[in-house]
DNA sequence: TTTAGCACTCTCTTTCTTAGACTGCTAGCA
DNA sequence: TGCTAGCAGTCTAAGAAAGAGAGTGCTAAA
């Protein structure tokens, strides 16, 4: 749908001063905000067509404007300006990730609380299964009472599990060095594919740390399922202002692990997207892909209302992935 | 301060029903509930005296009554009976802590769902310091980067964490089995106290890998500090039904982490403590020491508005304590 | 196509009224 | 001295009425 660049004008200004003031827009305030050489009159008959295009909506007769879900959706696919970055209080997300002596999920969770904190809106990070990281090191490491821990040292983090499996020293010795030896710079992803075909070619080689190996990538599928997500709550109280049940939605989403999820799904063109919530469930989501080295590791999804700042929080997170996108394993 | 049998029946119902019906205690409505044989004229004169006390106040005249923070402490301190413990879904509990495969961080997380599950309510757990978990095994594993994986093995699930050292694999092996052996069984507080004792009486021995050691208790020193909090939120939407400013203030609570670790400090008698907030700042919490074999490892408290199920959540969280009494090291 | 003017509509606020709930008080009774 | 019945008084919550104000739609003219 093409609209006259007048309508435009007139539509981003409803959109943003809606966003900005959350009270119904009127010819009058269009007119001071745009400084169009145009009268109230004049305003009125285009907010009206813009109406019966279905981008405003009169809650009541004589009561202003406000937009709809697809007045929000034109917005943000065809008004939209990238924001001048906030890069300031985002600069530490770079150092969190270049620090490198933290968990993985210690540091999904310090990038949510960054942005939370930069947006001050709810903010959630879902880490993606193991397959896409990058290996460094491989450790097993025997314990007490038949288990193993496994260490995975990546290039952007660690992740310590431990496996059911009885494991001598020299067995897991063995399968570490020749994990890390085989597989290293390559991503896990790509390791357990793999696994089994090194398996028939060498067999004498790896015959005595067998066992371990296969309750090791028996237990890598299994947590490459589970997801982990990250919830931080700043702002919250703030949704509840001006709509107190719409801030209850949001409330009640941010207790439901499921529909996070699903909120959180990526289109997959590695940029930021938008998802404008209707009228029924108004929840929306302002999400980016984490990827670093081209390969996508988590997603992280920014949490509001309807009338939400899209404009600045896509900045935020633009600023927060591009940050990510280069980090060189050593 | 001593009441007659008489009125602390009625304090109690109109406590008990406040919290139930939230709305004002009225002498009709006592008289319903407690089967009392006396007039509507003698129950309010009698409300009249406890009102004179402090227990309850009038919210305007003509209208009923509420209880005061005193009156809710003299009914938390006084009155408040041991409900029947809500077991059948915190038989969980004991399953989460005593396959102790996870990490203490995940086991703590996990408690709290449950908890939080139960009740209905925001819960929060905060580890306390490493100081007071037995030790079952102790590894060092060197990494990449000059830096060191510890790994402590605990009779309630395992922590990891790294550190910056350079070391070799043999020096990381010496230490692992020196310190396993000389403090199995024993708290990490009582072995970083008495390392350097036994540096100096057998300084031939340790002499190697001393680096290591000292390294260690440095970076334990440190961790011991950190407070891990875990906050769940089931629940925090139903706060805000009888009284929104209320529920806002405790979703604030909920957000400031200094706040929440005061709240939970215990008095270190080792039981559930009921702490009544006050008209300002009108929170409540309900939390009990989560202590093995006789240690405290971490306080679990559930936060809610000072009109909330004293009695239902403190038997709640007695069978959660209870359960975790009593885990035996292998 | 745009504009000025005007009547119309609808909400929001204020004021007033009424019904209802509950109390405090007083006088009488055990 | 303690308890009770009855009654007047008080306060809230809810509903109705009225007026101000904001903003629109429509019409006629430029």
């Amino acid at each position: 749908m093409e609209l006259s660049e007048r309508k435009k004008k007139i539509l981003c200004a409803a959109v943003e001063e809606y966003i900005r003031e959350c009270s119904p827009i009127t010819s009058g305030g269009i007119k001071d905000t745009t400084l169009l050489d145009c009268s109230t009159a004049t305003l009125r008959s285009e907010l009206n067509t813009l109406e019966a295009m279905g981008f405003l909506k009169q809650l009541h007769t004589s009561g202003g404007r406000v937009p709809t879900a697809q007045g929000y959706r034109y917005y943000v696919e065809n008004l939209l300006e990238e924001g001048s970055a906030t890069s300031g209080q985002l600069d530490e997300v770079k150092d969190i990730i270049t620090s490198r002596t933290s968990s993985l999920n210690d540091i999904v969770s310090k990038i949510a609380k960054v942005v939370s904190k930069a947006t001050n809106y709810p903010t959630v990070v879902m880490m993606d299964g193991y397959e896409n990281l990058v290996l460094s090191e491989f450790k097993l490491l025997p314990l007490i009472e038949d288990k193993v821990m496994v260490l995975i040292g990546t290039i952007t983090g660690y992740i310590t599990e431990t496996i059911d499996v009885k494991a001598s020293v020299q067995d897991c010795d063995d399968a570490s060095k020749y994990l890390t030896n085989h597989f290293k710079g390559e991503t896990l992803g790509y390791m357990i594919e793999n696994i089994e075909q090194f398996e028939k070619g060498m067999h004498g080689e790896i015959a005595a740390f067998q066992a371990v190996v296969n309750s090791l990538i028996h237990g890598l599928k299994r947590l490459n399922k589970q997801r982990y997500l990250d919830v931080r709550r700043e702002g919250s109280v703030k949704l509840l202002e001006d709509n107190i049940e719409e801030g209850k939605k949001i409330l009640n989403v941010l207790e439901n692990e499921n529909e996070l999820s699903s909120m959180l799904e990526m289109s997959g063109k590695g940029d930021v997207e938008v998802t404008v919530g209707d009228e029924n469930d108004s929840c929306s989501v302002v999400k980016a892909p984490i990827c670093v080295n081209g390969k996508q590791l988590a997603s992280i999804g920014v949490i509001g209302p309807q009338r939400m700042d899209y404009a600045g929080i896509a900045s935020a997170l633009k600023v927060v992935i591009d940050s990510l996108k280069d980090i060189k394993g050593e």
